[in-house]
DNA sequence: GCCAAAAATTAACAAAAGATAATAAAACTA
DNA sequence: TAGTTTTATTATCTTTTGTTAATTTTTGGC
């Protein structure tokens, strides 16, 4: 059973929420846990499920041309997990979604999802709030790509997800800045080595 | 004046608006030509304004520590110019948008253009459109800087933008893929010496 | 068409990153 | 805890990129 308490701590993401507009969400959802390592989405998948994390961590990643996995996103507790292929693209998933920790998630079909919306109106607001909070983590990334060097964009990284690092690989973290691994290696050597002097 | 073919033409960005509907916005917005060089937004603006791009082209920059101009996204004709930090970080714009050719737009304050889509409830569906389109592209560019190395992505980038090229100076489709003019220079030459071969 | 300004290319060098492999450290498991 | 596996670091070498400046090419205005 969930306690009003823990309802608005899993509802941090959508600012405007009530508590029975939560409730009313919740009562429809499906509470899945994820062992560590089990996947949320496989690639090739075609279903259109949106993912609440209540707890835990989610890696998205796929596999380039060389056969190895690329992490593209680490997703942890309070993110949707929105698959992009599907839900906006229109296509099977190029990605899995993997557990990295034990994880609990609140989980449906965005169809049914949008239903509910449209039979709550109240929602409707929360439902912008949720996209927007997406929006704004896209256009993030893609300045800190774009205008950042990797040595800057870790140092960011680590000021914006300073648990990340003590949750995952930093080969993962590597990846989601768009660097190998053995360069996120040197430039953590760079940084012990200019905070020293 | 403006006719249906026009509007149709105009209105392409919104697959499923409908005349009517269109003209409602229209005649509510403010049409505005721009000529080559002006600003559409300056640096520190605070104003929620929405552009359509009617036609020409629109080069959204800012200036980095060095004191140099980075453009950081190119956009045409039949896209909207929506600025992220006033819209979505609720802080002044950071970054200069300048017409790179004669532009015509259809401008709206955003509070305007919120409270006409909610007296005229099937606007919203064109509102979600046109947002998921943004969506689409900030993903679709987060994928090619983190997936693509420079060089597939501006292949990738002739691709999906063939006339841009020649529209724009080199220089400022490097900054846009995150690379420098020199360093694209290079890309070009490499390109063309493997196609020789 | 000529001139000035802007842009693109090239050169030369330094710095960083990719690739691969070897080694060291850490994390996991039996 | 010992042993295995995974991850991180380091080394070596190659490739690419950044930086700065010089040179060539292109563009735009008069």
């Amino acid at each position: 059973m969930i306690n009003l308490e823990q309802l608005r701590k899993i509802y941090k993401f959508g600012r405007d929420i009530g508590v029975k507009d939560a409730y009313t969400l919740i009562a429809s959802a499906k509470s899945v846990s994820f062992k560590k390592r089990d996947m949320l989405i496989e690639e090739g998948s075609q279903k259109n499920q949106i993912f609440y994390i209540r707890k835990g961590l989610v890696r998205q990643f796929c596999i380039n041309d060389k056969g190895e996995e690329v992490t593209f996103a680490l997703i942890p507790e309070y993110h949707m997990v929105v698959n992009a292929d599907v839900l906006l693209f229109e296509q099977p998933s190029r990605f899995y979604y993997e557990a990295l920790e034990p994880t609990k998630v609140f989980t449906m079909e965005n169809e049914k999802l949008q239903s509910i919306i449209s039979a709550n109106p109240r929602l409707e607001a929360n439902r912008k709030f949720a996209l927007r909070k997406i929006l704004k983590d896209a256009m993030y990334r893609v300045e800190s790509l774009v205008l950042l060097s990797p040595e800057e964009r870790y140092k960011q990284y680590l000021i914006d997800h300073p648990d990340m690092v003590n949750r995952v690989p930093d080969k993962y973290i590597a990846n989601v800045l768009g660097i190998t691994p053995v360069s996120l290696s040197r430039i953590r050597k760079r940084i012990k080595n200019h905070h020293k002097s």
